[in-house]
DNA sequence: TATCTAATTAGATGCTCATCGAATGAGGTT
DNA sequence: AACCTCATTCGATGAGCATCTAATTAGATA
């Protein structure tokens, strides 16, 4: 969770998520009672009580006001109402995402693969993880140019040991073509497409 | 919770009650999503992410569609407005006491001090409790006539064996008077008041 | 049929938080 | 002051659940 408002609201979740603070909360909707009724009525000891309380209470969910020694709580319908309308459309369903989205699914893969140093830290098993990590290697030819096996061992080796199955991969996916020991790049619109 | 409404509300506060679930909600409500991409996406296993779809399937908060062996998930944007909206009024919220108000505060409170048999299992330490228990017993004492003490006791302690202090209690709270040894159920609307 | 890929189910582990009893605080009364 | 009543804070315990790895299911292809 990210920004401020998406912390508020999961809190609000949190708070409404137990059937105890349902429960009182519904009590508190009707009348205004004090801790003593509400455990007797909910059926908890009153420190348990008065926790949710205060925790509903921080939230702006119930009011408090004080009559001697007796605290007494009431729903503060507003909040509610708040909430509620908050939820209410899918923007804002779609605002929760969080992380401030820099993670498109390509970037986040090769994040999880990559190390620092730009090594492939291992080869993805599933095939279309593989196929942004793939990608992302094929980038770093030049297009146009022919390499020798060798070469492409040479460059493929600065990010994993495993040279042979990243060049037998280029081929597989298209991202290369082979004659005669020689290999190049193919063009990226016979293969981006597969990004589905 | 009793009703199935009340079940069903609370189960969605816990479905959306977790950051993981969150953050899925958002980016499904983006676009369809396959699992593999919101696991990368949030940080997870595969597993997690299908065992937190599947609940959010089940709530119909979500929506599955099958292609080959890939599973796309997809934001079913109804549910949230309606569930929304079902918290909007305060009688909703009302409704949420659950136990169908058999639940009186006083009734509540004798519930848990006398047994089956009648008995009085302890005299409540709580003032309003005490008041409680009381009223209920001098209720079986018949208004408008005059008791001595031995009668007195002989009923008491068929419910608790602390008769003196019981007796004690009807005079404090004003629900019986004494004069030369004898005792008296004083008017309802004397006493009755403290009811708050 | 054997194999590959994506997803789900099963079982185990650990963290969060609801709950309780005991101690403390706070407001009133005698 | 000493006491009573109601509420909150503290510290400990335990239940529920998110997460993981490993195993299984299911769809598709060779």
């Amino acid at each position: 969770m990210d920004t401020p408002a998406q912390a508020r609201l999961l809190q609000f979740f949190k708070a409404l998520a137990h059937e105890s603070r349902l429960r009182l909360l519904g009590l508190v909707a009707q009348r205004e009672h004090s801790v003593q009724e509400l455990a007797t009525l909910v059926g908890l000891k009153e420190p348990t009580v008065s926790h949710h309380l205060t925790m509903l209470k921080n939230l702006g969910l119930v009011s408090q006001r004080q009559d001697a020694n007796t605290h007494w709580y009431a729903l503060e319908p507003e909040a509610i109402a708040n909430l509620a309308r908050q939820v209410l459309s899918r923007e804002q369903i779609a605002g929760l995402a969080g992380d401030a989205q820099p993670a498109d699914w390509q970037a986040k893969v090769l994040e999880t693969f990559i190390s620092a140093d730009g090594a492939l830290k291992s080869i993805p098993a599933s095939r279309k993880k593989r196929w942004a990590v793939l990608a992302w290697l094929v980038r770093q030819f030049e297009d146009g140019r022919r390499y020798s096996e060798a070469e492409i061992n040479a460059r493929l080796l600065e990010r994993h040991w495993d040279s042979a199955t990243l060049r037998r991969e280029f081929i597989g996916y298209k991202m290369m073509a082979r004659e005669a020991g020689v290999y190049w790049r193919l063009p990226e619109q016979d293969w981006v497409s597969e990004t589905t």
